[in-house]
DNA sequence: TGCCAGGCCCTCTTTAGGGCCTT
């Protein structure tokens, strides 16, 4: 595990439903590099899965089959995408979505990954205990987080999980009274009972 | 024919059910 929780790659992925169990490939990949607070780099690329996605997802994500036929496959964009998340740690909003997906890609083209995972929506139901509910667009307006783009396209979301995270971060470490925070404390705060958060940022 | 995602979390719970969140 990389234990500098201001280092990581937030990513989002598009896809063609909710389970590559079922068959669902990505269709796009989003992704920042958070560096000491900042995003220092992106990553985006529409993939094409192979075959035609239906109506709900061209309406959902605004990506239409049409745009999909000159994307380049999902084999060659997951290539390069593992070249850029190198040894970084993970970040998504309902992480385990976007891991199932990252996993069944990179099964596909026998690539693996070394960083773990941490979610902004389990650590977001810890810390924002007054948000009406923890989707991202939701959390983005609750938090008053400038933006002007498209929801359910991957590198905007990417970029709004990555703004929402880095005012989650700024939140803990006022609590905690430290200039940063672990990645061990993120993975703490995300498998602690809502109730017992604030003990642990007490003791941190 | 009937089913059709799955992990997390809460509670009127744990021998369970249902809502949330992602596309």
């Amino acid at each position: 595990m990389n234990n500098n929780a201001n280092s990581l790659i937030v990513l989002d992925f598009e896809t063609s439903g909710l389970s590559p169990d079922n068959g669902d490939r990505a269709i796009e990949i989003g992704a920042v590099k958070i560096e000491n607070g900042k995003i220092t780099e992106k990553f985006q690329s529409l993939m094409n899965p192979g075959f035609r996605i239906n109506n709900f997802i061209e309406n959902y994500t605004g990506i239409t089959n049409h745009m999909l036929q000159s994307a380049p496959p999902c084999h060659e964009v997951m290539n390069d995408f593992a070249d850029f998340i190198g040894d970084d740690n993970l970040l998504a909003h309902n992480a385990s979505f976007d891991k199932k997906f990252l996993d069944a890609e990179f099964s596909h083209i026998a690539q693996c990954y070394s960083g773990e995972f941490a979610c902004s929506l389990l650590v977001s139901r810890r810390i924002n205990t007054n948000a009406p509910n923890h989707q991202l667009g939701t959390l983005v307006n609750f938090m008053n987080i400038a933006s002007e783009g498209n929801f359910h396209r991957a590198l905007f979301d990417a970029e709004m999980t990555a703004k929402l995270w880095l005012v989650m971060l700024d939140n803990i470490q006022q609590q905690i009274n430290q200039s940063s925070v672990p990645f061990e404390l993120i993975q703490k705060i995300a498998k602690t009972p809502k109730k017992n958060v604030s003990d642990l940022l007490e003791k941190w």
